[in-house]
DNA sequence: ACCGCACCCTGAGCGC
DNA sequence: TGCGCTCAGGGTGCGG
């Protein structure tokens, strides 16, 4: 679900209910590969902490803990998070939305999907990380324990340069789309807005990465940045069941050119936009505009 | 080292 | 109404 600018709206709000907060208590669901560390070792760790800070790198969320011991959220395709005083009508589809009883669309219940909640000392709201799918992760590491995951991760996506896709591109024969999805190549990208930057840089998805120019890596690069900050300022794009945790939609999604627009007209160029698998990964483009 | 693929899950939507 | 199929914005790990 949630790419770079998914997280960072997640993280803007969830922010506000976090940091300065003291963790009292912890519910979690069963083990599961959810879970990176053990459940009963979060109920065990984590109350008595301090949130000092909410950071973001790449698609991961980090919290930074009292005691230097850090939280590590990733929201997967599906994962949510979001404060308990957030009304349940607002995290489900429409159509879902619909089939709620009244009662159930005023406030949101924790369900089985619900996977972790963390209460915090004082008043004010819990936090809720719900996940249908489970392709999230939850992660408590130590003071000054090493996260293989957060070192395994290149420059965050809106620091890309040209001059770093080009010298990441030497050699590889994947598709230039897969080097941007490549989150040690640069994290925070992901299939939206590796399509749109595509497109907007009139690069097509599956071009072997090492025949792709050095000033083409430039205008790619470029286009990344400009796409993932507008995107930001929008509140990310709510195109299947991303809403921000206080339950809005992004505005992103009514400006994207090509991803999941499959037969609709090129906006350049009114040619039909094409879909193929590139990496295991649908991805859209212009056949006319895009080379 | 690189590359393609299977796999981890659940739910929505579609054709029949 | 139900069945079977495909698809989904994530990442890891394996064998060739």
């Amino acid at each position: 679900m949630p790419e770079l600018p998914e997280v960072e709206t997640t993280r803007r709000q969830i922010e506000k209910i976090m940091v300065g907060r003291r963790i009292e208590a912890v519910e979690t669901t069963r083990p599961s590969y959810f879970f990176l560390t053990p459940p009963e070792e979060l109920r065990r760790r984590l109350p008595g902490q301090r949130v000092d800070r909410l950071d973001r790198a790449g698609k991961y969320l980090v919290a930074a803990l009292g005691d230097g011991s850090r939280l590590l959220l990733h929201l997967g395709m599906t994962g949510q998070l979001f404060s308990s005083d957030a009304a349940s009508v607002r995290l489900l589809s429409s159509t879902a939305r619909a089939s709620l009883s009244p009662e159930a669309q005023i406030r949101f219940k924790p369900d089985e999907h619900t996977h972790l909640r963390i209460r915090f000392a004082g008043s004010g709201p819990d936090l809720f990380f719900r996940d249908v799918r489970k392709f999230g992760k939850v992660e408590w590491l130590a003071h000054g324990e090493k996260s293989e995951r957060l070192d395994r991760l290149g420059i965050d996506a809106l620091g890309l340069t040209g001059e770093l896709l080009f010298r990441a591109n030497r050699a590889r024969r994947v598709a230039i789309k897969s080097m941007l999805l490549d989150q040690s190549v640069c994290a925070g990208i992901g299939n939206i807005y590796a399509d749109e930057a595509l497109f907007l840089a009139g690069v097509r998805p599956g071009r072997a990465a090492k025949r792709v120019t050095r000033s083409e890596c430039e205008t790619i690069a470029k286009f990344v940045r400009q796409v993932l900050e507008r995107s930001i300022e929008t509140g990310g794009s709510s195109i299947s069941d991303y809403v921000a945790p206080d339950g809005s939609d992004g505005g992103y999604q009514d400006e994207r050119h090509v991803y999941a627009r499959t037969g609709e007209p090129c906006p350049r160029c009114a040619t039909p936009i094409k879909r193929k698998m590139i990496g295991q990964r649908s991805s859209h483009y212009c056949l006319r505009c895009q080379k």
